[in-house]
RNA sequence: GGCGCCGUGGCCAAGUGGUAAGGCAGAGGACUGCAAAUCCUUUAUCCCCGGUUCGAAUCCGGGCGGCGCCUCCA
């Protein structure tokens, strides 16, 4: 089996081979936090953390950083409208952004760098592409790079910088580029970034870094001049990514990034999601609304990341749906009786199959819907087997538990159904009470007692289960 | 205008040359004191037209429809 990725710049699929043998480095950009992060950003966050957890689950080891964009026009006019510092202003930004992150079920990744730990290095970096002839400093204090210092540039999004419209968005004066292509590596300090915390000392003057600056300073001094991936959402193909290329290349003169994968925006209830539509949303207000993270973690892996997937709320529904038969499943499965003496039972061989599915699954450039496909399919046929018999073989029983286990080590659903279903003792204690109650009742024919029990525990949330080896009971959501 | 993507059963969604995974929902049945869970059965020829091919949802052309990027938005 081997992985295979789509990288945005090839624009196929190929396979992935990492730099140096089983060691993969990667790089995502991460959110600017100058405000909760929307579900959409999640679908991206999301994808992160499938290739994070699937690289891992396949053997591979993996360095993977994320950075949280704290120094931007966005950050510091968030800042200067509430007369913090940036510091200040983006702090709880970014504790919100790794709470949602937890809650989602998404792994710690290794480093989470922000620009401003970085400035140093950026400053060095700047000069090494001034004194290369790839950056000048403009009459307006910035420093740009210039785009015809490098030949390569438009290789990722597939255009030929010399076909972009030099002058096209020169619609005001206020630049002193020498090409419009050229972007700012580093822009002089206005009176506001000053206010805000957001301004250094460089050789050219108070100033703060450009934004595409920050992902390429940050990506070598923590991984290196070359990247396995560099994932990203799709807006961030041109010009970010490739301005990346540019500047990166140009200073260290080693290919930055082998495998580029960007994921496509989120639909919102059928409409593309926008600030000015005033229709994006965010994990904690779906949470307020009732829904359950597993069912958000589930709709947004349910469809490849390269393909539209439209969030709904009905579609959150289905998804809580088909988590809850999971968790059933489980519980079937770890409540099983075993027998040393169970017949045998075509367990091994659809267990077997469906790993093999699911790892071919996502090894084809991490195709979710295929691997859930894999996974429900194991359960269904378990399922069947199992009904009938009430007793079986231990080694049956673990082969489906750590082959759930497993898949679910890639996609994080029952983790966090069940971090979110999780009881105080004392409430077990309670439902186990009663259930003994509704047996009792049971026992002496009261069903009308019996059934008042179970509808008060249902009341609660807790759905009871009556099999031939007594009564199970759940919490749904 | 430039570049690109998509259109699969009621809803969601895989499959990208050999006669359509999976989830949700619905219907019928089995099981159950009744439920729940589970199982069984049941619902598609893949937007339309034309072409290539022994054979296409899958390739090519055209049409219709939806969408994205080209603005320091994941």
């Amino acid at each position: 089996m081997t992985l295979k990725v789509y990288n945005t710049q090839t624009r196929a699929v190929g396979p992935f081979v990492p730099l140096e043998g089983n060691k993969v480095r990667i790089y995502a950009c991460g959110p600017t936090i100058y405000d909760h992060a929307h579900i959409g950003n999640f679908r991206t966050f999301l994808f992160f953390d499938l290739v994070h957890r699937y690289l891992e689950w396949a053997g591979y080891e993996v360095q993977f950083v994320l950075n949280l964009t704290d120094v931007d026009d966005k950050t510091i006019e968030g800042a200067a409208k509430t007369g913090l510092s940036v510091a200040e202003f983006t702090r709880p930004f970014g504790e919100a952004f790794l709470e949602d992150s937890r809650t989602l079920g998404i792994m710690p990744v290794d480093s989470y760098p922000r620009a401003t730990g970085f400035i140093e290095a950026m400053v060095e970096f700047v000069a090494r592409l001034v004194d290369s002839g790839h950056a000048y400093k403009a009459e307006d204090g910035a420093v740009y790079f210039s785009i015809a210092s490098f030949a390569d540039y438009g290789k990722l999004k597939g255009i030929d910088s010399s076909d972009l419209k030099v002058g096209a968005r020169v619609t005001h004066d206020e630049y002193d580029k020498e090409d419009a292509r050229d972007f700012a590596l580093w822009k002089a300090a206005t009176d506001q970034d000053e206010r805000a915390g957001a301004a250094w000392d460089s050789p050219w003057g108070r100033g703060r870094p450009g934004w595409h600056l920050e992902c390429s300073v940050m990506s070598l001094a923590e991984l290196g001049d070359t990247l396995d991936m560099h994932l990203g959402g799709e807006d961030l193909v041109f010009p970010h990514h490739e301005n990346e290329i540019a500047q990166s290349e140009a200073a260290t003169e080693q290919p930055f990034v082998r495998n580029w994968l960007h994921v496509k925006h989120l639909q919102l209830e059928g409409r593309k999601m926008s600030k000015s539509l005033g229709n994006y949303i965010t994990v904690r207000e779906l949470l307020d609304e009732g829904y359950d993270p597993a069912s958000i973690r589930h709709q947004l892996i349910s469809a490849h990341y390269r393909s539209d997937l439209n969030f709904t709320r009905v579609g959150l529904d289905a998804s809580r749906n088909a988590v809850q038969r999971l968790l059933d499943f489980e519980s079937r499965i770890s409540g099983l009786q075993v027998s040393e003496g169970a017949g045998a039972l075509p367990i091994p061989g659809l267990v077997e199959e469906a790993l093999r599915s699911f790892e071919s699954a996502m090894d084809q450039d991490f195709n979710t819907s295929d691997a859930l496909g894999a996974l429900f399919t194991m359960v269904t046929r378990v399922n069947a087997a199992l009904d009938g018999c009430s007793e079986v073989s231990a080694a049956d029983r673990d082969t489906v538990v750590e082959a759930l286990e497993s898949m679910d080590r890639v996609l994080g659903l029952l983790e966090v159904a069940r971090a979110a279903r999780s009881v105080d003792e004392d409430v077990v204690d309670w439902v186990e009470e009663r259930i003994q109650a509704r047996q009792r009742a049971r026992a002496e024919g009261d069903f009308e007692a019996a059934d008042s029990i179970r509808d008060e525990l249902t009341e609660k949330g807790i759905v009871l289960e009556d099999g031939p080896e007594g009564t199970r009971w759940k919490v749904v959501s």
